[in-house]
RNA sequence: GUUCCAGUAGCUCAGUUGGAUAGAGCAACGGCCUUCUAAGCCGUGGGUCGGGGGUUCGAAUCCCUCCUGGGACACCA
C-alpha cells in the first residue's frame, strides 16, 4: 500500500508541476479516510489554496481532470476539497491473497531487523515472592515485544533481570533459619518463603538486633560465604522453578536470568569511570551524578558507601553494551520508575558510546490497582497470578461444558481459552494507562476479548475442514479470486494486507496493543463476512475455492498474530 | 512545592505527526439459530471529547491557563 501512496503522490506532483510544491509534502498529506465511503486514499487540497490562489474545490477538480493514474486506481472523486482515490479492488484482492498463499505460515514475517541486536528486559520479579498481577502485565507486554522484533528478523535477547540481591535476603535467611521447620517447604515454596519474609520483617521492625543480623548476613553473602550462598541459591532455584511454570503458560523464554546479583562484582568499574570523568559529586554524604533538566541527581553510592539499584542498572548497561553490542535495550517496567530510568539513561552517557546510550528505551506500563488501593505484598492487598489463572480456567471450563457437554480435551481447551482471555485483557488497552482490577471485566469471554478472536479462528478451521480445503493442493493460478467482490470480502482482504505494517508499527511504538486491536478488527470483519457469505453450500465450485482461500488467509493472520501475543489457537471450542 | 502521566457515551477504552457527520466493546432495548459453531451478526437510544481562552480554512489532536485523579521526587527496587 505504501507504494500506491507513493504513486499517487508522484502523479499529483507531476500534475501540479509547481516549483513551490514539493513531492514529500504531498506524500505526507495523503491519508486513509476513516470512512470507507471516501475511498482508499485521500488528498486534502486546502493547503494548496494559498500557493495557487484558488479555492480548494477548484484545485481538486483541476487535478482530477488532468491527473494520469495507472490501472491500480479505479476512480477519483472530489468531495469538499478532498481528492478521494478508489483502488481497483480486483487488483488488491489478487495481490494480497496470492501473497499470503505463497508465504503461508511465514506471512507477516520480514527480515528488516537482520543483523540488528535488540535486548528486551522484562518480567524481572523479586525472587522468593509469588508472581502477582503486576508481573503478569509486565511479562505479557515484554513477551509480545520480544516476538514482534523476532518476526521481523531482529536478533533479540530476552533478559529476566531478577530482583535477587539486597538486604532483604539477609533478612530472609534469618527468617528461614528460625521458622522453616514450621512449614512444608515442598508445597508452595514461594508462599512459604513470602510468609516467612513477612514474619521476620515484622519482627525486625520491633527488634533492631534482627536487622543487624540481616545486614551482617547480606554482607557475608556479598563476600561469598558458602553456607549463605547455598541458601540464597536455593531460594533462587525454587523461585525460578515456579516462575518457569508460569512462563511456559505464557509462552515466553529468557536467554538470560542475570539479575541484580550478577552485577555484584561489576559495579566498582562504574564508580571508577564516573570518578575518572569527574562527574561523581559528594552530596549529603552520598555520591551522586548531577543531571540537570530539572531532574534530581542520581545517587550512585549511599552515604554508608554501599551501592544502590541505580548502580546495578548502570553496571548492566555497561555489561550489555560490551556483551550484546545492542542497537536497542528495552526495559519493561511500571510507570513509577520513569524518573529512575530517565536518570540512569542520562548518567549512561558517561559510561558507553552514544550509539548505546541512544538505544536505551524505557517502556512504561500503567499500574494495576485494586479497588482497595495500590497492590502491596506487604499489606496482603495483592492478586496472585496462580489464583487468577485457575479462576480463568475454571470459568472457561464451565462455559465449554455448558455449550457442549461432549467436548474432548476439556482441560487443555479451558486452559487455552482462560489464559487467552487473561493475556488479551492485559494487552488490549494502552500500555501507559493504569488499570483498576475488576474480576468480571478481566474474565469476560465475549466482545473484544481473546476468546472472541480464538472463536473466529475456530470458525475458519471448521470451514476449511468441512470444505476439504487443503492449501497444499491448490494451484494459485487456477483460482478465480476476481469473484471476491462483496464488500465484506474486499474489506477483510484490505485489512489482511496491513498485517506486516501493523507488526512494524506495534514494535516501533513499543505497543503490543496495536496488534491486539488489529486482531479484533480482523475477527470482526471475518464475522461479518461469515454472516453474509456462504462458503460451503455454494453451487459454484470456483467461488467456493476463492472464499476458502480468503478463510485460509484469515486463519493465518489470526494464528500468527495471536502467537506473537502468546495466545494459543484451539482447533475447536 | 517541583515534575511526569491521565481525564472522550452509564461503565471499560480506541482515535492525538491537525482533516470530512467523534468510533468500538460492555450494559439497556429490538431483531437474526430446521442451512457453514449465536463465545456470533444486524439495528435503536446514549457525547458541552474535564472547563475556559488562543493558533488555523479546519482542533479530541497543537499552544496557554485552570480543575480533577494517579505516579515520582536522596540514600527501597
Amino acid at each position: 500500500m505504501e507504494e500506491i501512496k507513493e504513486m499517487i503522490a508522484t502523479c499529483i506532483y507531476n500534475t501540479l508541476n509547481n516549483e513551490e510544491i514539493k513531492l514529500e509534502d504531498i506524500k505526507s498529506k495523503i491519508e486513509v479516510p476513516k470512512d470507507k465511503q471516501n475511498g482508499d486514499f485521500a488528498y486534502p487540497c486546502f493547503n494548496l489554496a494559498k500557493v495557487l490562489k484558488k479555492s480548494p474545490i477548484n484545485i481538486a477538480n483541476d487535478i482530477k481532470d488532468k491527473i494520469k493514474l495507472d490501472e491500480k486506481i479505479e476512480k477519483v472523486e472530489v468531495v469538499n476539497g478532498f481528492l478521494n482515490f478508489y483502488l481497483n479492488d480486483s487488483n488488491v484482492v489478487n495481490k494480497v491473497l496470492k501473497n499470503i498463499l505463497v508465504k503461508k505460515e511465514e506471512y507477516g514475517k520480514t527480515d528488516i531487523g537482520k543483523g540488528i541486536n535488540i535486548i528486551v528486559e522484562y518480567s524481572s520479579p523479586n525472587i522468593a515472592k509469588p508472581f502477582h498481577l503486576g508481573h503478569f502485565r509486565n511479562t505479557v507486554i515484554g513477551k509480545a515485544l520480544y516476538d514482534l522484533y523476532k518476526v521481523q528478523g531482529y536478533n533479540v535477547t530476552s533478559i529476566n533481570h531478577l530482583g535477587d540481591w539486597g538486604r532483604q535476603f539477609g533478612l530472609l535467611i534469618e527468617g528461614y533459619r528460625r521458622f522453616k521447620d514450621e512449614y512444608d517447604i515442598n508445597n508452595n515454596a514461594l508462599e512459604v518463603l513470602s510468609d516467612i519474609y513477612t514474619r521476620i520483617n515484622k519482627l525486625a521492625k520491633e527488634d533492631e538486633s534482627i536487622m543487624d543480623i540481616a545486614r551482617n548476613n547480606f554482607k557475608k553473602l556479598e563476600q561469598g560465604d558458602k553456607e549463605l550462598l547455598k541458601m540464597w541459591q536455593y531460594f533462587r532455584d525454587v523461585s525460578l522453578k515456579e516462575y518457569d511454570r508460569i512462563y511456559k503458560i505464557l509462552d515466553c523464554k529468557f536467554d538470560s536470568y542475570n539479575g541484580e546479583a550478577f552485577y555484584n562484582d561489576k559495579m566498582q568499574e562504574v564508580i571508577d569511570i564516573l570518578n575518572e570523568k569527574g562527574v561523581l559529586k559528594d552530596s549529603q554524604g552520598a555520591k551522586v551524578v548531577e543531571i540537570g533538566n530539572n531532574m534530581p541527581p542520581c545517587i550512585v553510592l549511599k552515604s554508608n558507601g554501599s551501592t544502590i539499584y541505580a548502580t546495578r542498572d548502570l553496571a548492566a548497561i555497561l555489561y550489555r553494551a560490551r556483551t550484546y553490542d545492542f542497537t536497542k535495550c528495552i526495559y519493561v517496567t511500571a510507570t513509577e520508575q520513569i524518573l529512575h530510568f530517565k536518570q540512569i539513561f542520562e548518567v549512561a552517557k558517561y559510561l558507553v558510546d552514544e550509539k548505546y546510550q541512544k538505544g536505551l528505551v524505557h517502556v512504561a506500563y500503567g499500574m494495576i490497582r485494586l479497588k482497595t488501593g495500590k497492590m502491596s505484598t506487604r499489606d496482603g492487598n495483592v492478586i496472585y497470578i496462580n489464583d487468577l489463572i485457575n479462576e480463568a480456567i475454571e470459568k472457561s471450563k464451565n462455559i465449554i461444558l455448558s455449550k457442549n457437554p461432549n467436548s474432548e480435551n476439556v482441560d487443555k481447551l479451558s486452559k487455552q481459552i482462560g489464559v487467552g482471555a487473561l493475556i488479551f485483557n492485559y494487552l488490549k488497552s494502552g500500555e501507559n494507562k493504569d488499570i483498576i482490577f475488576d474480576l468480571d471485566e478481566t474474565l469476560r469471554f465475549d466482545g473484544e476479548t481473546g476468546p472472541y478472536i480464538q472463536y473466529t479462528y475456530v470458525r475458519t478451521k471448521s470451514l476449511l475442514e468441512k470444505a476439504k480445503f487443503n492449501i497444499e493442493n491448490i494451484d494459485v493460478n487456477d483460482l478465480k479470486l476476481d469473484m471476491l467482490t462483496q464488500v465484506q470480502e474486499v474489506q477483510l482482504i484490505k485489512e489482511l494486507e496491513k498485517f506486516t505494517n501493523v507488526i512494524k508499527k506495534a514494535s516501533d511504538e513499543y505497543k503490543p496493543s496495536i496488534l491486539a486491536r488489529y486482531l479484533i478488527d480482523i475477527a470482526t470483519l471475518f464475522s461479518k463476512f461469515y454472516n453474509e457469505c456462504s462458503v460451503i453450500n455454494l453451487e459454484s465450485d470456483e467461488l467456493k475455492k476463492a472464499r476458502c482461500t480468503l478463510v485460509y488467509a484469515t486463519s493465518i493472520v489470526i494464528k500468527n498474530g495471536l502467537k506473537i501475543l502468546g495466545i494459543e489457537c484451539p482447533d475447536k471450542m
